[in-house]
DNA sequence: CCGCGATCCTGGGGGC
DNA sequence: TGCCCCCAGGATCGCG
């Protein structure tokens, strides 16, 4: 479900009820786990806590107390939303967490999918949710020398490379089939034959799609909701996912599906071929003296 | 080490 | 209306 735009939308969501001053009274497990068992052996370390600040790392939600931290992650099906009342619990609400202004914020995930956790501070740098996850994608970690140079004697699907998080985090599903489109690269191509050009356009079209569905809230297909619990609604933008046999947007040709790495994979085989035009001739990542990307204009113009 | 398929769950939608 | 099958935004594990 939730990729990075829509788990950014929540955690803003989060950010507007977890005001600083607002402390966290009572938290109340309504089973005894979900995709991993509840933490029922540190609610105290965060009882009477106050928040210090409330972060997304990857498709986690990342909530600094005092002395704990808490990481929530929505999986397929999780979602977040406040009440005033315990009386107004549903099925498959799973945690409840009592704040001092006399709401409830409550965690709900019919699939449990999702992960609710409660870790000391000292133990977040090495969790192993945590420790072996590339760089976020809208960060200047992510750029050419670092993915040209992970890409190669990779075999696997481009589609799979961009989904792995150890290489990229936050891009799901939906939005590598639309990455891929916009960057005109098929989903089955190696990642160790991208072309320079080809890794440019996909560093590119992920910041540009991840940015544009921020702004949009996320994609709301069917579960997914923001805390306000309003819809997203980046999926009115969608150019392939969900499109099945559809015109594409570009060429009209009807939208191909297929299963790659166990998900359903959605693309024009015309807007997206898996041998690309050859002006791009790869480029020795060791000649990038500077170590960054190079500037927009320069990448633009070469592809 | 790598790549792939199965698996954890429930609910909604389509086909018959 | 009912039933059954398939599918779903993710991540991990174990196999070859």
């Amino acid at each position: 479900m939730p990729e990075l735009p829509e788990v950014e939308t929540v955690k803003e969501g989060l950010k507007k009820i977890l005001k600083p001053d607002v402390r966290i009274v009572s938290v109340q497990f309504l089973r005894k786990d979900i995709r991993s068992p509840l933490p029922f052996k540190s609610i105290d370390t965060i009882i009477g806590q106050k928040i210090i600040s409330i972060e997304r790392r990857a498709k986690y939600i990342v909530i600094e107390l005092g002395g704990a931290i808490v990481i929530s992650h929505l999986g397929m099906t999780g979602t977040w939303r406040v009440e005033t009342s315990t009386k107004k619990l549903k099925t498959h609400d799973h945690v409840v967490l009592g704040l001092s202004d006399k709401r409830f914020l409550i965690y709900n995930d019919p699939r449990r999918f999702g992960v609710f956790d409660i870790i000391p501070k000292t133990k977040f740098a090495t969790d192993k949710r945590f420790r072996e996850l590339g760089p976020e994608p809208l960060s200047s970690d992510f750029h050419f020398d670092y993915l040209w140079a992970k890409s190669r004697k990779k075999q696997v699907p481009v589609k799979s490379f961009l989904m792995d998080q150890r290489i990229v985090v936050g891009v799901g599903n939906i939005y590598v089939c639309e990455a891929l489109f916009m960057a005109g690269v098929s989903p089955t191509l190696p990642a160790g034959k991208l072309k320079a050009g080809q890794i440019d356009g996909l560093i590119d079209a992920i910041q540009k799609i991840l940015k544009q569905s921020i702004e949009s809230g996320g994609s709301s297909i069917s579960d997914y909701k923001g805390v306000d619990e309003k819809d997203g609604s980046y999926q009115d933008n969608h150019m392939v996912y969900g499109r099945k046999g559809e015109p594409c947007r570009k060429c009209s040709h009807p939208i191909s599906v297929k299963v790659i790495s166990g998900r359903s994979t959605f693309w024009c085989v015309k807007c997206q071929k898996t041998l690309q035009r050859t002006s791009n001739e790869p480029r020795d990542s060791k000649n990038n003296i500077s170590g960054k990307s190079l500037p927009k204009t320069s990448r633009t113009q070469r592809s």
